[in-house]
DNA sequence: ATGAAAGCGCTAACAT
DNA sequence: ATGTTAGCGCTTTCAT
């Protein structure tokens, strides 16, 4: 079927474009009689409005871009579910890319959102978690963010001249690094993440300061960076086992990494959480389905989409907004983490 | 920073707009001194082309919309992950909606990426999966699906009129259970799942045909539909072992069921898969990380959304394509099963 | 090789 | 209350 025109509803009605439009957007006065007309009409052609002629008017078109790295990662797809909520109220729809953490790939969906003039943009991941930053990339990143409204998620660049909405990792490390301690272990171990990400580094910084305030020893060995995945904490676990000094408790940095270690200790033999504890980070659906379920910091991912969305909404109003929103995270207690017993 | 135009490039320039779209587009030759400082212009000035003054007149957008039911389930994610590989290929980008099953939404959404003039759309779950459809669901989809090529994932609408990619779940269905006849096993369960929804009642089918052919009893109170989730998969699970009759053997509608079946069953103090084994479907990533290692069916997600995409494309250059095309499921034998033992 | 101008489908100011 | 018309930013004949 032949998508209709404005136009063509015009005719059939015997009016003018111009009262057409006013029924459909209800901009104006039209006498009853000629209304019941063209709706009727409308109703009957199923005529819908071509969105792009109106946005290239009004220079808006009602989507928000999202910059994704990995769309199965499940962290990442409950902030996505967050903010569809929020951005639903609005109206807005998302033009939704997927990166898998190539710069290039970023580079070229940023281009593309620029073409299809986006009214905003949300950025996850990538480039912004660069733990030094990347100048190129934080020029091109800044480049487009001065023509189209931006929030970061849970990232920045350079000189923290962009928006951004953010867990506060450091924070949540501490409460989960305390956590332990409180629990009386004293010996602790870092397992995972990649140490030129931001968030590795802001939270071994944390995992080590929370050690130190509580005199606690830093052992060097036993802070086991590799990669964010359910393989990177088996391999690590693995390697923390065959140590002759081994740790009491396990700080992972996410729920995979913990859930990897944890599969690893259990594979071995050893009990989770009697012979070792492990908290994670993140809280996603599964850690508290895992067996045993996992104590973890949320980082509230559904609020942080929704909040970034806020944000955003702001932003692209003219209003102004703060350059950084903080979200708290919240420390899940849960059955991979018990009371040292010696 | 302001939005240049192709007049503001060609002013510049000293030369014509069309002349800039021949540079831009290459499209006609154009004199190489021109082009030079044509090309400086726009890099100087960092112009990218409106692509909705563009669409509106070629009249295509390089969008497909998406309609999926949950973002944060893992199996739709690992589709979209997929389709977006493939759409990668062909510049096209993804306008995505998150229904939640929500069929006001689903029309909303349905509306609005007609309005956005998407160049295709990709349709899953939902209103194509009830298993007697709804007349007026489907009427809507099916006239939205005139005027844009549309391909639909696992469902189906009354009297198969759209184009479709479906996983056979009756045969992979077949394949699990028989997997457990082949191990021995005599009682078996049938866990969780709506029964107005056309996956379960296939299932079903599929479970029952395969018992018969093995000449196996059908037990009515160990059919336990229920819903899809985690916790449904606890629940049916706490039900089963509450029967003074327990079956040997459990097959779920999805792994989220199997994952909740299995910790009830580990929870309650049975084995598995010594005591019960559990058999899944869908293969979500967690599966094989869960412990014990789910035995499950693949649906080959990535795959099928590659697929979708494919056929997809074919309609949208208006090729001849299969109304329906099936994806074959793959048996993934792992830990949760096992041969049974009197 | 380049320019002028029509038109894609719509909205909004200006007339009537 | 309704019609006329000028754009929005681009591509594409048709001239030159």
């Amino acid at each position: 079927m032949k998508q209709m025109t404005i136009y063509d509803i015009a005719k059939l009605a015997n009016v003018s474009v111009a009262t057409v439009s006013r029924v459909i957007n209800s901009t104006a006065p039209v006498k009853d009689s000629t209304r019941k007309k063209i709706e009727a009409l409308i109703q009957q052609y199923q005529f819908q409005p071509n969105a792009m002629a109106r946005s290239l008017l009004k220079k808006e078109t009602g989507i928000i871009g999202i910059i994704v790295p990995d769309l199965t990662n499940p962290f990442y797809t409950e902030v996505l579910a967050g903010a569809e909520t929020e951005a639903f109220t609005t109206g807005h729809t998302f033009l939704l890319t997927n990166t898998i953490g190539n710069y290039e790939k970023e580079s070229s969906y940023l281009s593309m959102l620029r073409e299809k003039r986006v009214d905003g943009m949300i950025f996850l991941g990538g480039r912004i978690n660069l733990r030094n930053g990347n100048d190129e990339l934080d020029q091109e990143l800044i480049q487009h963010a001065s023509t189209i409204p931006t929030v970061l998620i849970n990232g920045t660049v350079k000189g923290n001249v962009l928006t951004r909405v953010a867990t506060d990792e450091y924070k949540g490390t501490c409460m989960a690094v305390q956590h332990l301690i409180d629990y009386g272990h004293k010996h602790i171990a870092f397992l995972g993440g990649e140490m030129h990400m931001s968030t590795t580094s802001s939270k071994l910084r944390a995992f080590k300061k929370t050690l130190k305030d509580a005199r606690l020893q830093v052992r060097e060995e036993w802070i086991l960076p590799d990669s964010f995945s359910i393989d990177s904490g088996r391999k690590q676990m693995q390697q923390l086992l065959s140590l002759k000094k081994k740790p009491t408790a396990v700080f992972c940095v996410n729920d995979f990494v913990a859930i990897g270690a944890i599969k690893t200790a259990v594979d071995q033999g050893f009990n989770v959480p009697d012979d070792i504890s492990v908290v994670g980070f993140d809280d996603i659906p599964l850690s508290h389905h895992f067996i045993p379920e996992i104590t973890t910091v949320s980082q509230e991912a559904h609020e942080l989409g929704r909040t970034a969305i806020q944000v955003l909404q702001k932003l692209m109003s003219h209003e102004k907004v703060k350059k950084h929103t903080a979200i708290e995270p919240k420390l899940m207690i849960r059955k991979s983490s018990a009371a040292y017993r010696r």
